[in-house]
DNA sequence: CAGGAAAGCCAAAGCGCTTTGGAAGACTCT
DNA sequence: AGAGTCTTCCAAAGCGCTTTGGCTTTCCTG
């Protein structure tokens, strides 16, 4: 069933009835009606290829996913689609993942855009004066960031948590709590939320007159692994920490047992405080010592930032507006006053 | 520069254009090579819209996205779209996510066929007499399923893992280790490979005469927080078990916790043996007792589903051939002679 | 050298929708 | 009553590609 079909046998143009359906105003009440009726009793829906070669409008969403043997998605990810995909499917929003090399996602990007196969995309993961950030802006394609690059000439719309801000309370808890060698298990610090993590630490500790040593800070691609090996490195040396903020709960597992390893206890010998996304399948409250954290879902940033896709995508939103959301300082058992 | 363009410069008409560039035979090779030439100087790239208008291909394979607040998407699909995306970005192909409610996927699959969204689509976590693979079936889109359904009059095209061998395998060692009470704590046993690894294992102690215990069997969805629970319940009944088959490592994550908190060791009071999709960031031998593991990485099986359909896209592949990955059994510290 | 086959090209008809540019009729106003 | 204004609808022109059917021209073959 195709509009020339339903409109013949309604005895009106196409035009006609694609105005009554799309909700055009120069058509009668009245035929509307008859029109919406027809169409709903018939089943027809127009078919999505043609109106996008006629509109340019895809009902997409569009990501470039960074692919190669070498290249791991981020498993946050899923819990970030799973908010995207539950507000996208209220708006009858696709998402389309374009697979690019990691290397080069700018062909990718460009040809998204040229070919007009999404509406609009979003950025995650940016890193300062990102070059995807960039190019989508010259392309001129509505889109979103999730996170913040920073250092351009222009401003962009996007949504982040407040990382600085957050790592700075947890520091700051840590400080007053009586330790003063503190250390950071960052993720990849040439993206931007490692970055503002690790000020917002500097910032609490230079508040007290105390600073974030060189072999204090790791940053490292962030899997349980490399949380042992970082909690090893850091505790091994003369002037080991005894506290520290890490950037993700999966490292967490690695800090909790290297700290185990060394035959050394939570929160007695070190006070640990993670960043949690919150996921459904592994929880803070549930390590062995409740951990602390800074909690903030990565699931609502998914719905968020398809909620705002949608409002650009219609016109509805405008602007280079970025927002910041405060994260949670949830304290529990794996912070204590300092040893000694 | 769109087709028109092109062929007007090269004082050709669109047809010979479009067939010397899409490699048809009937175009002189000289006139080929001089079109192709122009083409690529002057970035020609055919218009994706208007091309699956006229021929209905769109150059995706589609995913039906089960969402809703209380959902949670599984982080093994983080990893099996990791190898998707890989072949996939080789071929040019795109993965559109619809998402969809998800006790209403039906109509999402429907509509994705009826408008021609995709070329092909596969189906993952799959039951028995899956709704899902019959639709497919019947809608004639080609597809392939990840894992198997079962008790259908058809047969479908699927690859799948050895989740019965596997789970025999580890059970039989169990056993063959002195271990005669043992328990499964399983994924969703509505889903196939959960039913498959359990008969898995009750094959294996049948062979000895040893059944699974109502009470030693559990169906949790695979989280920590149920490993944990799993474990806690099974080791403080009266007929403990004293080897546990564990069909994820987050799940496994909890199992370990557990034991820890009861005060017993593995493998000295409990064997250990999961299941592991192999991912990045959280692997088995890193645990405190290296864990013992089925192994079978989903990432390939991604790459093998991607390939699989862009082959029955283009042709290449028919009929329903299912494949079946046998899966390694690797043994770590986790599993000893049972004690007593 | 005639006749048929093959090679190489083209014009035009789709694919199914949206949108432009009217046109006809009804209605208002002076 | 004539002129202007809405209201309501339509024919047709795109959107940019593929593909059908046919038309020349060239190449064999007997």
């Amino acid at each position: 069933m195709n509009l020339k079909q339903l409109s013949h046998m309604l005895s009106l143009s196409q035009t006609t009835v694609s105005r009554a359906l799309n909700g055009y105003p120069e058509v009668n009440e009245e035929t509307r009606r008859r029109v919406m009726d027809a169409a709903k009793r018939h089943g027809y829906r127009p078919n999505p290829s043609a109106r996008r070669l006629a509109t340019g409008k895809t009902g997409m969403i569009g990501y470039v996913l960074p692919t190669g043997t070498s290249v791991d998605i981020d498993p946050h990810f899923v819990e970030f689609l799973s908010g995207l995909g539950d507000y996208a499917r209220s708006h009858e929003l696709d998402l389309v993942l374009s697979p690019a090399d990691a290397d080069d996602q700018e062909t990718t990007y460009r040809r998204i855009v040229a070919n007009r196969q999404v509406d609009a995309v979003y950025i995650s993961s940016p890193r300062p004066a990102d070059r995807r950030v960039a190019l989508v802006n010259t392309l001129g394609i509505p889109f979103i960031v999730h996170g913040r690059s920073e250092g351009f000439d222009f401003d962009y719309p996007f949504t982040d948590i407040d990382n600085e801000g957050a790592f700075h309370e947890a520091a700051r808890l840590l400080v007053q709590l009586g330790h003063r060698r503190l250390a950071l298990i960052n993720g990849d610090d040439r993206e931007t939320f490692a970055i503002h993590r690790e000020s917002g630490v500097r910032r609490a500790l230079a508040a007290s007159g105390l600073t974030l040593g060189e072999r204090h800070v790791c940053s490292v691609v962030m899997t349980e692994e490399n949380g042992y090996r970082a909690t090893r490195r850091l505790l091994e040396q003369s002037d080991a920490p005894t506290a520290i903020a890490c950037s993700s709960l999966i490292m967490a597992l690695g800090v909790v047992r290297a700290v185990r390893d060394l035959g050394l206890t939570i929160p007695g010998d070190l006070s640990l405080i993670a960043h949690d996304d919150v996921f459904p399948w592994l929880k803070p409250e549930n390590f062995s010592v409740p951990l602390s954290t800074t909690r903030s879902s990565i699931r609502m940033a998914g719905a968020r930032i398809a909620e705002r896709l949608a409002a650009r995508i219609s016109g509805l939103e405008e602007g280079a507006r970025g927002e910041v959301w405060p994260v949670d300082l949830v304290v529990r058992g794996s912070v204590a006053g300092a040893p000694g």
